[in-house]
DNA sequence: TTGAAAGCGCTACCAT
DNA sequence: ATGGTAGCGCTTTCAA
């Protein structure tokens, strides 16, 4: 590989010429500066960046950690297009990612992103709150996305669950749904319990109450949607409406309610929350709780970047404001 | 943040001691092993993976590249699992995975990896030959998942496009179906063009002939399954199947179809290609040619390591068999 | 078994 | 405007 020596050699000057010329830092001659560039162009020289950070002390790498269990990790629905833009934002500002799914053993996530002494990090989902302990000890800047567990003086960007659910839920009331049952995530989950939270809320305000079988919880996938949509129908009342906590739940109602013949959303209405790409592709479309996922991205790159131009940036959090999509399952 | 000669220090040893011992290599007394391991733990040491890479030529960083185009590129139907395993067994093996996105503009996406000096690399779907031709000359490791491009010398991994299309072109026209339409990606796209083939060999072979206006060609999203369905349904001539070049054109179909009320597979029938996740929660659930795309990953990642590990690996291509999924469509 | 010294490729400081 | 030199944190000879 060239090295900066290479160039020097051959253009007749010092290695510190050439560092200078390269960096722009310092100033020089107009002759040796070509001389130089030219050179380093003819030998085809590309720095070590490894060799800079050494000094500079910045890497120009931004470290990525997502929640393991959310399978698949990258090509999540939900995560998936947070990390698109997560990419395209970071390359913009000349950011590298590195790329790593947390591990339940140990807390080797921090410890490979501290070897490589990434710039800062940006962490999904759920985060041990010691991995968080141990990046704010560091002294790294970082930003959390979704984070499930709250954790004081760090930025985060959060959907506004609870708002989400509350509207969606005096949407189905102004409807003039009234038995609308529920199927919920895991509450340990933040967003979840929110969403949860959230709905009972809208209901009681309204002077309505949950029916006794009328709620279900399950884990985040498909097979929960399903579970909760025969939950429901053993009963004798049936709902006219089912508010599922996510779309992939949403989604396999809908399979199950289509292939039980009943019809969405005359005999039975299916709300579901994320809007997830495939949420407007399903038959019927699927009236949803949009979460802003790009946004998310977005506000968390900046964040981070901001922090490491230098900018004074306090901790805060960001909570973004839900929106209801209106299609055809309610 | 701590260095060797931090632990040096408080151990009492020479920081070529210190070295020895965390890497491994060289024999020491047991006691001064014990010595270095527990003040390193103390000291919370995390060795400085750019200084080692520095000496070591390895960084232990795999870069890999998407083409650009493929929007949303990392949540992207088709390539987002192949991301997936490529993350998951990357890291099984101890490296970490620098993303990057192809930027049309120069060259940078080598040039930033080269800056890395990462290991090797892995670069997915389109991908420029000048750019192949750089990272070939540069000697670094690669391989290619899905090229558009063939490329000689290198290690590449496919999938049997031509025969998955023939087999089910075979299996429409087994189970009856006698005017197939056809919807086609861009045939500048070796996929798309041996697909396309692939269709036109079994009708050929079965001695049926392509009806004028049964083929449509457009670019790779839903629409295009859209606009093709209309194209079809304005000819006298009605298709009494179509076979999509991929899963969202098939969806796209699928979408048009139902808001026309036609039924499927009674009236039409719709064929897929790629078998991306959806397929199956469609109503009906799409009937597709599954391309493997985790051993594509898995396959990648394999060839890569055996590369870097040393094995003598010489340059060959892996055509993967893709596989009918039966489903609802068809 | 251990330590001293050289050096990876670069930047940054101090001379000139 | 330019060059010499030190040093980032580490590994790797080579001596002792």
């Amino acid at each position: 590989m060239v090295t900066i020596v290479d160039i020097a050699k051959k253009a007749g000057v010092s290695k510190s010429t050439v560092s200078r010329v390269l960096s722009g830092k310092g100033s020089c001659k107009q002759v040796t500066k070509d001389k130089v560039l030219v050179t380093a162009k003819e030998l085809n020289y590309r720095p070590n960046r490894l060799a800079q950070a050494m000094i500079t002390k910045k890497t120009g790498i931004i470290g990525l950690i997502i929640y393991r269990k959310h399978m698949p990790v990258i090509a999540h629905p939900f995560y998936g297009p947070i990390l698109d833009v997560i990419a395209t934002e970071t390359k913009k500002a000349d950011y590298s990612l590195l790329m790593m799914a947390d591990n339940e053993v140990g807390f080797c996530p921090s410890d490979c992103f501290f070897q490589y002494r990434v710039d800062g990090l940006i962490l999904l989902s759920r985060v041990p709150a010691e991995l968080v302990g141990e990046i704010q000890q560091a002294g790294r800047p970082f930003v959390l996305i979704n984070n499930t567990a709250i954790i004081e003086d760090a930025n985060y960007i959060v959907n506004d669950d609870y708002l989400g659910a509350y509207d969606a839920t005096m949407y189905l009331l102004n409807k003039g749904y009234r038995k609308i049952a529920y199927i919920s995530g895991p509450l340990e989950h933040r967003s979840y319990r929110l969403r949860w939270q959230g709905f009972q809320d809208a209901l009681t305000y309204k002077g309505h109450e949950i029916q006794p079988h009328h709620h279900y919880i399950g884990d985040l996938g498909l097979e929960t949607g399903m579970a909760g949509v025969y939950h429901f129908l053993q009963k004798d009342s049936r709902p006219d409406a089912i508010f599922a906590s996510n779309d992939m739940m949403a989604i396999g109602a809908l399979k199950i309610l289509h292939s039980l013949q009943i019809n969405v959303p005359e005999d039975l209405a299916v709300m579901g929350f994320d809007d997830i790409e495939f949420a407007k592709w399903m038959t019927p479309a699927l009236t949803t709780v949009r979460v802003d996922k790009k946004a998310m991205g977005r506000v968390a790159v900046k964040k981070l970047l901001d922090i490491l131009n230098g900018k004074t940036v306090k901790n805060d959090r960001v909570v973004l404001a839900p929106k209801i999509i209106f299609r055809q399952s309610t």
